[in-house]
DNA sequence: AAAATAAATGAACATTCATTCATTTACAAT
DNA sequence: ATTGTAAATGAATGAATGTTCATTTATTTT
């Protein structure tokens, strides 16, 4: 009973960034969190045992169940963890931009950084979607269309202002983010191009994707 | 031995085309190689069983030990000879498409149109890359980059010729990529939208986003 | 039709799986 | 310091895993 307690008051107040947790015990639920995580984003959650979850935190596998009720809870965790922290993130990110920059390029840059800092929570979030039970399921997509609405209601915005060209937001929106959460996946630190040069590729390509240029029969020969 | 030339067979004259093959037994292979997709494609390589896949065929577990050494060896010859059907469609496109299109266009189209049609084997091609031991990975993501290498080259020459305004042409193909190979997620039949109204969104955002519009301060008002 | 080979069976193999539990150890509050 | 509870152990549960194999049944080839 006590673990329920625990996992709600976990949701209520995600661990990512309260480093020292209060007692043992949330310790231990974190280090958990942290040697689940590792292990899904590299093997994926069904290849990943208790077992070898159990080992990551140096501890044996029935002491797993003192802080997640079964392997799917500690999917579930995660999950809505992440999804809750992007949103945050992304609260946050609101009060601090300036209010003169387009806000899609706000986005696009926000986005980057993020999916590149937490990678793995964003590839387990993007990958397990299949292995999560039905209910599980309902509430991560939640969070997700949640997330979306936000690129959408900027669409939708500079659109209706003349700011943007744009067919359908909703399907603009999916190709945006289709764009720039498959980043992760060839990024690499050290590789050819550093974050900031990524960021600015990418807003460059993000903003001609909205913008008037009709792309019609006339090929674009002109200099700007 | 006989499993070894038969499987190499396969690969040599891609199964997905000629439905009827000849013997019993490619018969039945060709049902496992059915069987898995949709299987993989649905519940992921590793959480999907033998027995699963047996049963699916309607046969005993060790029979599929006849058509396919191991399980990993099921789901490379899936992957490898998803990767070729690609290639080679690809190729017979060429063949066919008129040469005053705008070789860009062509490309979305082809590609839209080629992974809503065989929406399992993209699926599974790109969510189980890490469940390939690392041979049968390197062998797959070569076909990747042949691919990737396509419209990389697309996109290079339009550059060259100022038909298109690109920084880089690496980074433009994997964002272009990662945006369309997006749509089978959420496109479904029957939904707001048709296949050809997808196409057309799509091709907008993609040949926009390689655009001349320097997206520059000035914001876009004036209409073309 | 007979001989040779391919394909399928059904039972078994040793491992590994997620989970449970009585018990011991460590911690927190009094 | 003592007491109550939280956390970890270590062993066990039954079920499921990929794969093997001697044998039987189909399908080719001669």
């Amino acid at each position: 009973m006590f673990i329920y307690f625990c996992i709600v008051e976990d949701l209520v107040n995600p661990s990512d960034l309260t480093k020292p947790p209060t007692s043992k015990g949330m310790q231990t639920a974190d280090r958990v969190r942290r040697a689940a995580l590792k292990l899904f984003a590299r093997y994926g959650y069904a290849a990943v045992s208790m077992r070898q979850i159990a080992g990551e935190v140096g501890v044996q596998p029935g002491a797993l169940y003192n802080h997640f009720r079964t392997k799917q809870d500690i999917l579930k965790d995660l999950m809505l963890t992440h999804m809750a922290d992007l949103i945050a993130a992304w609260d946050t990110e609101l009060e601090h931009a300036a209010s003169t920059c387009d806000p899609l390029e706000t986005f696009t840059r926000f986005h980057i950084r993020y999916h590149l800092e937490r990678a793995d929570a964003v590839f387990v979030s993007y990958m397990e979607l299949r292995n999560l039970e039905p209910e599980n399921f309902r509430s991560v997509e939640a969070e997700r269309r949640r997330y979306e609405s936000i690129l959408t209601n900027i669409l939708a915005q500079g659109a209706a202002d003349g700011r943007y060209v744009i067919d359908d937001p909703k399907v603009t929106t999916r190709a945006l983010i289709a764009m720039l959460t498959g980043i992760p996946t060839w990024f690499r630190n050290g590789g050819g191009l550093s974050r900031a040069e990524v960021e600015d590729l990418y807003t460059a390509l993000a903003r001609k994707a909205v913008s008037a240029h009709p792309a019609g029969k006339e090929t674009g020969e002109r200099m700007a």
